[in-house]
DNA sequence: CACACCTGCTCAATCGATGTAGCAAGATTG
DNA sequence: CAATCTTGCTACATCGATTGAGCAGGTGTG
């Protein structure tokens, strides 16, 4: 395919393909990043460049390129997983976005680890890149000061932080729109369950008062005793759980789909499959087809993802406080 | 906190730190890369040099560094989708695993769009990864010639190519075993479905192979009317079935769980809960929860991540056709 | 015909880190 | 005491792309 004597296994260069169309590195530079017009190239030789450039199957070297640029128009993004649709559409929708603005995403996945997600963006700031957003991160404010020193501007998605801004959802208002459903839904589950989070967590945290709230506003009381958060983890929800007088039938409000996933064969071996409803913090499309399922608050992930980029565009005054976006969730309810 | 006359927002270089410590930025970088042993810098001068890049927030710039370098260690890689638990974990045990070994691995995401896989293939090559993996794409081959002519090592995973090794499932054999649950517990649903999937996609048919071989193995007939491959999206598939004489009970093999999403509340809706039966290629752990569900096929994305290292530490010759490894799927069935 | 001006390029410095070559000062050897 | 070795560093070219400065040669103006 290629003539080993000419490319020996090598990419080719500005300046390989400068020789070969007899002219400058600087005319094939500019040629090739569109500024040629600019720099009076005549429109002849630009054609045969971009010709000799697709024969060699030339591609940029960025690190280059980057390296003598200002900004790099990267992106970076750490996610603590991919493996629930929450996080997996923002990493698509953040993806799509970036590229449709002409940005290059670098997206990290950091398993929920402090040191990883410091790590990690220690790296991203290393790949110089212009804007780092902090998703779900335990300690944002950590990686903020890092990028904050590195002249990286951030913002933090998902869990909110106090030295950059934040994009997160109306936790509380989504936990009162579903407590309120399944108050109605499950009225005769008896007195609701909370379960699932950290209660350290800022969204447990609002999630909980939204409970309460939707409580107080129909002067019924919460059993405090059926408030379960050690965790999002499944096995140490369901530890906690099988240390309570669990019997009778169960309405749970259940703080996410990953503690969502070890609690329904728990719950079906438990209870019986009739004997308990759920509504669940986050979205999912086969938790919402189960029986069991009374609703589901889907944080808006499309106009979180758009509120995020609204605050890349227009960085918010250094003069202000951090900026705060709440974004409503929807309720959705089995078809 | 910095002292803007030193640092006046810009982040500090290798001569800075070398300023500031009254010595050569090539005794800081060795220092800072590790090799200032053999380079015989004194411990004193390294933990100056160190003290003061911490003090001062060093963060190397991977674009001067990798520019230098020969090799990246920039390992990427292109992923359809985020959104199901399949695409999410192979991601997952990607990142994971190349950290691990020390490389910087950087994932995108192609949306199915065989122009983006292009586009982004072309900038992983840009980025000078020194080898990238190809998931699920639409046209491999065209990917590894992009990359046979930059140099860069290419591996497919899950949709094998003919230009490049390959790790996929054992598609077949998954299949005859999910065909083989489905004969047994569903028989009393009427010959099985075949339900979504492209007719021309390897993967589909293999699964098809095995499906046929399971039933020709019990002397049974297939039902070519029943086999249903517009696509895997849901709509396509749910459109063909609805063209259908589709009555009585079904016994179905779903051939991914993005056509199940959709298929789910349909089949619910035309048939009830209780007059149908599911088989999925590919696992779900809340898809798995629905009483339907009799099986699923989950690809052992762990083995698979582990065949494509393996071939990446030891590049098969390229005197042998490119190979291709099949990893077993796991047969899962509700607790 | 002298001058400015435009067109179409090239030159060379630069980005920040790396690593080879080499230098100065002190220690060791014959 | 000269020769050699060792220690602990520095100088400088380099990676590939970008970009301001500048230079021929041609065209137009007075």
């Amino acid at each position: 395919m290629s003539d080993p004597s000419e490319q020996p296994a090598k990419r080719p260069t500005i300046y390989d393909l400068a020789r070969i169309a007899g002219t400058s590195a600087s005319a094939v530079s500019s040629v090739l990043n569109g500024t040629w017009k600019k720099r009076r190239i005549s429109e002849k030789l630009a054609e045969r460049i971009l010709l000799i450039a697709a024969e060699q199957g030339y591609a940029v070297n960025l690190q280059a390129s980057l390296l003598r640029r200002d900004r790099s128009r990267i992106i970076g993004m750490i996610v603590p997983k991919y493996d629930n649709r929450y996080f997996g559409a923002i990493a698509e929708g953040f993806e799509a976005m970036a590229r449709a603005r002409g940005l290059f995403p670098v997206i990290t996945c950091t398993l929920r680890d402090p040191d990883l997600e410091f790590e990690a963006a220690r790296e991203l700031v290393s790949y110089q890149a212009d804007c780092l957003v902090v998703t779900g991160a335990t300690e944002p404010d950590r990686i903020a000061s890092l990028c904050a020193g590195a002249g990286v501007q951030t913002i933090n998605l998902d869990l909110p932080g106090t030295q950059a801004p934040s994009v997160i959802s109306d936790n509380y208002g989504g936990a009162v729109a579903l407590t309120e459903l399944l108050l109605d839904e499950a009225a005769g589950f008896g007195p609701l369950w909370f379960v699932g989070g950290r209660g350290g967590d800022h969204n447990t945290a609002e999630r909980l008062r939204g409970f309460r709230a939707a409580h107080a506003s129909r002067g019924l009381a919460v059993d405090e005793t059926r408030i379960v958060t050690p965790g999002y983890a499944p096995g140490r929800v369901i530890a906690r759980l099988t240390e309570l007088p669990v019997t009778g039938p169960m309405g749970v409000f259940v703080n996410s789909t990953i503690t969502l996933e070890g609690l329904v064969p728990w719950l079906d071996a438990r209870l019986g499959a009739a004997n308990w409803r759920l509504g669940c913090f986050d979205w999912d499309p086969f938790a919402a087809l189960l029986p069991q399922t009374i609703g589901m608050a889907q944080q808006d992930v499309g106009a979180m993802i758009a509120a995020l980029f609204s605050l890349i565009d227009t960085p918010p005054n250094d003069a202000d406080a951090p900026r705060r976006i709440e974004v409503p969730c929807l309720l959705r309810r089995p078809a």
